[in-house]
DNA sequence: TGTACATCAGTGAACGCGCGTTCACTGATGTAC
DNA sequence: TGTACATCAGTGAACGCGCGTTCACTGATGTAC
């Protein structure tokens, strides 16, 4: 039965894809190696001639699921230039799309779990959460870099804190108020981000929408 | 070996606060009930005297340790009135010490689990969870109370996931920089909540730290 | 108040089950000549 | 290019282990008279 190295590679592959799911939807102790298996329609048997272990596979799908998570959100931000791109990456990851999709964010799906998982998977997670931040920040232009990245990683958090309550909580229309408030407070934020010291166009924006008449 | 009314009470009390950090520790499918039990100073035989199944201790540990969050940032909303007892549960939630301890927040050390428990483990969360929004929201005096609520639910969900990746990052500093650049932010979106239409005393300390000068 | 009996908290062994991992085996693929 | 052999992807059974749950048993507590 064996198969060519192709075969091997896209099987692999789809073992990856699978639990990069599988993972998300049940968690990394409620998922095993077995329903991975099945659901890429094998048997377990083979899983060694793969991985080397359960957490090697874990990692490799939280890579997977954190390198889609990341290409959505450049897909999103490259879509308009500057802070109108990060509004809408901020509307497509606070969806009840996202929220309810087996691609949902691993930091929420995975959240708990990963804190307490191994050193090698953490620094996967820290990296990709790392260059999510560099992401956005480099779409909020009007900061300087370090300030944008401090920043996002606020933003980031409130829209990992704001989908994991709005999976956890049992009644729908709190759930949908978490997103649409979260969605409503970004977007005013990125909107009034601001560099320390005002420009003009910011001191006449600002003086328009505030507090004059 | 029976023991008294008393004794009995006291020692299902001792399992339901033992539990409550377990889980908080190892996760829900991560900790047994052996462990729950030697952990109480019991052997695991005796568990189901007191409860019906492990889902129903999973359900009164996550009630005991929503009940010593919201006792908590009450306790320090209450130190101060107001905006500035807000501030206060900001920074004791946003705290490496409330980080590292054992009785993290649950909704951070169980989120992505508690998606995936049972209705009435949920049930309990989301209840929890709004309880916490009304005591933040109480301190929003200057807002209209369903204004404020939804103010206070963008805060929680910030605090959660702000928390969530401090714990879940490898990097100590960046865990760090996360909890700090929060507290910063959630702050200043403190300080400067404001009703619709902007108050005497709020247009003019807008107008002395932005435009102005 | 004292006595006899029923109750039941806690112990420790056992249950079936699913887990991660290993292994003998199969037969198509890859390699060496 | 063709042939002989080695490799190895995948199967399915088996491993030891820990899980949630059950149970017979013990003996102190609670209750009834």
């Amino acid at each position: 039965m064996r198969k060519s190295r192709e075969e091997t590679a896209q099987t692999r592959q789809r073992i990856v894809e699978t639990g990069a799911i599988e993972f998300r939807r049940n968690g990394i102790a409620g998922t095993g190696l077995a329903d991975v298996m099945t659901a890429a329609g094998l048997t377990h048997g083979g899983f060694y001639r793969h991985f080397d272990s359960k957490d090697a596979l874990v990692k490799e799908c939280l890579t997977n699921a954190l390198d889609s998570l990341l290409a959505s959100i450049e897909t999103a931000t490259a879509t308009r230039p500057g802070r109108a791109g990060v509004l809408l990456a901020i509307d497509d990851y606070l969806s009840t799309a996202h929220r309810d999709g087996e691609a949902c964010c691993p930091f929420v799906t995975l959240g708990s779990e990963l804190a307490r998982a191994s050193e090698d998977v953490r620094d996967a997670a820290t990296a990709a959460f790392l260059k999510l931040a560099d992401v956005i920040a480099g779409h909020l232009d009007v900061l300087p870099q370090a300030a944008a990245k401090n920043e996002a990683l606020v933003m980031l958090s409130t829209m990992v804190g704001a989908m994991t309550m709005a999976r956890l909580v049992s009644d729908r229309e709190v759930s949908a108020t978490i997103l649409a408030r979260a969605r409503k407070s970004l977007s005013q934020q990125v909107r009034e981000t601001a560099p320390p010291l005002a420009t003009h166009a910011d001191r006449g924006r600002r003086r328009a929408r505030g507090s004059a008449k």
